[in-house]
DNA sequence: GGGGTTGCTGACAACAACGTCAATATATGC
DNA sequence: GCATATATTGACGTTGTTGTCAGCAACCCC
């Protein structure tokens, strides 16, 4: 009686996925610290020889991973940013809520392997974001009072440095001031922001 | 002839130091994935034993490595956020300078380490910030209008997560918005948020 | 200067991680 | 059906890293 083993046969792609997903998960739970071959192909079913056919090697995996976490952020962002009626609180919302799920961890891993940012970054995907908002304030403002350019290029930058900031240490941050780390405190916050920068879009 | 092999003896302080020193200068280089202890070891011109003598285990290492950086920001911060009498433009760039050197990226590698929180919180620092911020901007306000206590903590909040989202991505993504990535950037964001700020406190 | 304490080291042990390889199972094309 | 291609795996090799241990050397105290 062969055991004759059933063995799964995936498509390249459904395998480069399903192994991409699972180092994710992972890593958004203890970091990418104890990121390894055998732990990934045990939590996701395979056997960890499986990783080195599909991804080469280790880094070629972690390459995968940053580049995709790059490409996630970026389809996340744009359409946050771009929708041309949704009220500023939503679009907060949409841009802080981009970073869950461990994907501003990943993209701060990302930074510690690649510090100097030759390597991987993120295209044009600010540039993209800033016309995008300068076009609807240029539209918002009074005739012949246009925001000034660099003013929105500074405004984008600061939503996302905040946004990405709040995601790592934000949570600690309330606990040292005091205050509950909690979604309600999150949420009061991305409210306080919005109201800032309306006030100061508005001048 | 033995060869009598010359011995230097350090207290344990400066043993301790020696060791958390130079570790922390291969983590700002190279971030924390390939810190070992025979590489530390090497760096420091001691054998890597010795870092097992004073520090216990690797863990002991890291536990020593993350509170040291959790109390130098704090030794950096308060100064830099209590001076009554400076401007706030040289008090942002003393916080946005408290994270040189791969302060923010050890700070972040703690949260990976930590994502929680639970284990090392920077006590009560952010609290301690926010009374001194407050104080000034009470004193400084005109009868009969003092600022919201919670409008301070947000403030102090925004600004910490601010610079250190600026600190870890902040020259990728003035790249990914097609500006130079230079002093000059960052200095015009800094002084940009620092109107901001002060446009919201005089309302 | 003798003895004790302890910082310090070289060599070794144990283990884990990545990567290789031959073999196997499954799908596809003929 | 049969052959080919390749996704998949178990077993193994190699390398590197943490940790242990016995011994050495520097400093302190009497």
């Amino acid at each position: 009686m062969p055991a004759s083993v059933k063995r799964l046969r995936r498509t390249p792609e459904e395998a480069r996925r399903l192994i991409l997903d699972t180092a994710q998960e992972l890593i958004a739970r203890s970091g990418p610290e104890g990121l390894r071959l055998q732990e990934i192909a045990a939590a996701a079913g395979i056997s960890h020889p499986l990783i080195l056919h599909h991804f080469g090697s280790r880094e070629g995996l972690v390459r995968a991973l940053v580049q995709q976490a790059v490409d996630e952020l970026r389809d996340k962002l744009i359409p946050a940013m771009g929708s041309a009626e949704s009220s500023l609180e939503q679009e907060f919302d949409q841009v802080f809520d981009a970073y869950r799920d461990g994907l501003a961890q990943r993209l701060a891993w990302l930074a510690t392997i690649d510090p100097t940012g030759e390597a991987i970054s993120p295209a044009a995907v600010m540039r993209d974001i800033a016309d995008s908002l300068h076009a609807r304030r240029a539209a918002a403002a009074p005739a012949g009072d246009a925001p000034d350019r660099a003013d929105t290029e500074m405004l984008v930058h600061l939503i996302a440095v905040a946004a990405f900031g709040d995601a790592i240490v934000g949570r600690r941050l309330w606990r040292s001031a005091g205050l509950p780390a909690t979604d309600d405190t999150d949420g009061r916050f991305r409210g306080w922001l919005a109201a800032l920068i309306r006030e100061h879009s508005l001048r």
